[in-house]
DNA sequence: ATTGTTATTATCAAGTTGATAATAACAATC
DNA sequence: GATTGTTATTATCAACTTGATAATAACAAT
């Protein structure tokens, strides 16, 4: 039978289980058991009795085990008048040479997905991380054997939101790496001529993005650290493709946001500021 | 200042956000900009006119790119009598000899981080894929650089459940790599003891099939195809760790399910049986 | 002062939840 | 063969949430 998989669900994460008090320890014995065979950490084929720790890190030779070049892919968001846009970059070389790409670059040695998505969200955006709020969290990883023609380069992605004030992009510099930086507007640009498989990137980090703004305040990351209801109505509409009722939108909403007593002036009633109140909304949006 | 990163948090999908007609085409300047300096693909240093695609694959020499062992770890679930358990195999080699650990291996010049996650799970457990229900999910990507004392090994995390009658647990076979295979109760094990990062990789599998159980019927992987409320709510219970009212539980359920018009007969009144309906439980539960 | 615009609060019917009870369908026992 | 124990399913009801719509409030501009 063939297993019930899906590639790239996502769950949504509430406060960590309950969770027992750990009371039993690991029953099972402890000796060595049959000679391991095939090459993996911790596994490997040692025919003699068990090596202290030091021996065998001494006796470790990394090119037997196949090896992959390993990036990060960035989905960084950013909303401007009512829009929803996505960083690209043009490539300058082959393949798809010309063809717009998401910004990304190789995990260097000493630093985790998660500090290589920062630093290249730096470099390849000239984004000075000092100066604005950003939000980073893993999206998920992209390992098909042939995704880049060259060699096997396995991509973990990243969504990253970037803070604005609602009207105006933050201008991207052309990286070190890339030829042009632009923002083009997800729902109306060509997705399917990205390169690579960034099409699928670009669509989980949508899909991830819509779908926490259903049970999380994420959507206050694309808007300043005061905010006004509308300003996040807004975010909403950008995402989602769809107007929210006013009315019921701050009554919903209100609950989980922390009011700051200060409000701003435009055209009409001055509205009032708020702060993230919780992470959470409950019960959930369901999207329309 | 620091950027807001979440390293490991989960969205809640839905169906596809409505996402505009695709009309406009990328705009910019198809010419090769500054020259690009650092080693990424896509941006190799070439310094005169772009080559084409056949010529840049030619010249191209892996060795110029850092890179990483790839694995698979994997979180198998499975329940009997209301408790939640995890397989782990005994680590037959340093570091972290006898401890236990989640199942995995590498993954293979020829395939996918879930095709692997397949092969090691029948692999590692002996179990037979075309015998039983599975289902199959990605979960995160670890990647701290000293998460393997020995190199680098970046390790993609998968969920995995598997279907059973509520009472009795699969049999796992010691496979070729671990010297033992076993199934431990996840709520009442010593969980910090697991090797590497496993009790991190195992706190994500939890929480997102906790997660998901809110918004999705992923709960129905964990009993056979066809099973009654109470087998699905006693799923509920070995998860969340609390017991949710039956007649609510059924009847809020129930809107999810297909009537398949079969009876089992136990002790007591005859149970319906079901079938999943929808993958989506709408609005969702919220955890106790 | 009036008008236009936007924010916020209010109202109401329909639907959902959580708690609790009532009913129903058996097996086992007397 | 009626009674008892056990479990499944349906029902009830008050509290709460939603979606739709309207009313009120707070300004700027005229």
């Amino acid at each position: 039978m063939i297993p019930n998989s899906s590639q790239d669900s996502q769950a949504r994460p509430g406060s960590l289980g309950v969770g027992g008090p750990p009371t039993k320890a690991r029953p099972g014995s402890l000796g060595v058991g049959g000679p391991p065979t095939k090459a993996r950490p911790g596994s490997l084929g040692v025919g003699g009795p068990p090596e202290t720790e030091a021996t065998f890190l001494a006796g470790y030779d990394p090119k037997d085990y196949p090896s992959v070049a390993l990036t990060v892919d960035l989905v960084v968001f950013a909303v401007a008048n009512k829009v929803l846009h996505v960083a690209v970059v043009e490539r300058g070389a082959q393949p798809f040479l010309g063809n717009w790409a998401l910004p990304g670059g190789f995990v260097q040695p000493g630093e985790d997905a998660l500090a290589a998505a920062n630093r290249e969200l730096a470099e390849e955006t000239g984004l000075d991380l000092g100066a604005h709020r950003v939000f980073v969290e893993q999206l998920a990883t992209f390992s098909a054997p042939q995704r880049d023609p060259r060699m096997r380069v396995v991509s973990v992605a990243h969504l990253i939101l970037l803070a604005g004030d609602g009207t105006n992009l933050v201008e991207l510099r052309s990286g070190t790496d890339a030829s042009d930086a632009q923002w083009l507007p997800v729902h109306a640009m060509d997705r399917t001529s990205l390169a690579f498989d960034h099409a699928d990137i670009l669509a989980a980090g949508l899909e991830r993005l819509a779908g926490k703004m259903e049970y999380t305040t994420i959507a206050a990351q694309l808007v300043p650290e005061e905010f006004t209801l509308s300003a996040l109505r807004d975010v909403y509409a950008a995402v989602w493709q769809a107007e929210l009722p006013a009315g019921n939108f701050t009554r919903k909403m209100r609950t989980s946001l922390t009011p700051t007593g200060r409000k701003v002036q435009a055209v009409g009633a001055p509205a009032s500021l708020f702060t993230i109140g919780s992470e959470w909304i409950s019960p959930p949006w369901s999207r329309p």
